[in-house]
DNA sequence: ATGGTCGTGGTACGA
């Protein structure tokens, strides 16, 4: 029986929040930790600093915007995934393999607005993300995703429901998106360990939002059917938000018997 | 910078 202590955080920028990852990783020491917005290309991800924290990693990143990483305390096995056009448009996915696991990294695209072009293509990368996801299941059984949905999978991770409803990253057609990942297997991490509201992973820079907690629960660590008995504990780590000059999104943790 | 803040790149745009 093998421990996992896996994360997920989007920085905001790696470069900007190196020093808050390097703290962050020194006193909570995952296995695994899975970086969204990296928002650098490869050929300036910070590789060297990373190896002389200890850590290995495998990246995908452009110019500006997007980019994920994953850096791991053991060597990683890169999985190249066969993406579809939609989803290969941006670096939003990397993968590797973990013993037999398979961890996928995701970024999916924000949305913008109900309605909006950015929200149909936020769909259409999701219908086709659901369907890559199906068909890895039969080469993997044990798959973790983990990574920025910007989906709030019910209205007790929003901290207003009203507010929100409908509106973008919390409207059915996200929710229905994410619970064909349910309908998979998948639970949601979080969830097999914490029942309460007000719990949240990502906060707007504006409005003073995070000392209000005005939050949602837009970052999840989901494990596929035959790792859910696995997972022993899953949290939300607010502490970084609250440092100088945060990333707007808080680490989420799980850990795994594998 | 169409309220609010932040990252990026050097321009408004995306989140």
């Amino acid at each position: 029986m093998i421990p996992l202590k896996l994360a997920s955080w989007n920085v905001n920028s790696l470069r900007v929040r190196l020093d808050h990852l390097f703290l962050w990783l020194d006193s909570n020491r995952p296995d695994l930790v899975l970086l969204q917005e990296t928002k650098v290309t490869d050929a300036a991800f910070p590789l060297e600093a990373v190896t002389a924290r200890g850590y290995h990693a495998v990246f995908r990143g452009q110019k500006t915007y997007n980019g994920v990483a994953i850096l791991g305390t053991a060597p990683l096995t890169a999985i190249d995934l066969a993406l579809p056009e939609v989803l290969a448009r941006e670096q939003r996915l990397c993968a590797c393999l973990s013993a037999d696991i398979l961890v996928i990294d995701v970024y999916v695209p924000n949305g913008s607005e109900v309605g909006s072009e950015k929200y149909h293509y936020k769909l259409e990368w999701l219908h086709a993300f659901g369907t890559l996801v199906q068909s890895l299941l039969a080469t993997y059984p044990r798959i973790i995703i983990a990574g920025d949905f910007n989906i709030a999978p019910e209205d007790r991770d929003v901290y207003d429901a009203e507010t929100w409803h409908e509106a973008i990253l919390c409207s059915t057609p996200e929710r229905h998106a994410l619970q064909r990942l349910f309908e998979l297997g998948f639970a949601d991490t979080f969830r097999l360990h914490h029942r309460e509201d007000e719990r949240f992973s990502w906060w707007d820079y504006r409005a003073a939002a995070f000392i209000r907690n005005r939050g949602l629960r837009i970052d999840l660590i989901l494990a596929s059917e035959p790792l859910i008995s696995a997972c022993r504990a899953a949290d939300i780590d607010t502490v970084p938000r609250g440092w100088e000059r945060p990333s707007d999104h808080a680490p989420v943790l799980a850990e795994f018997n594998t």
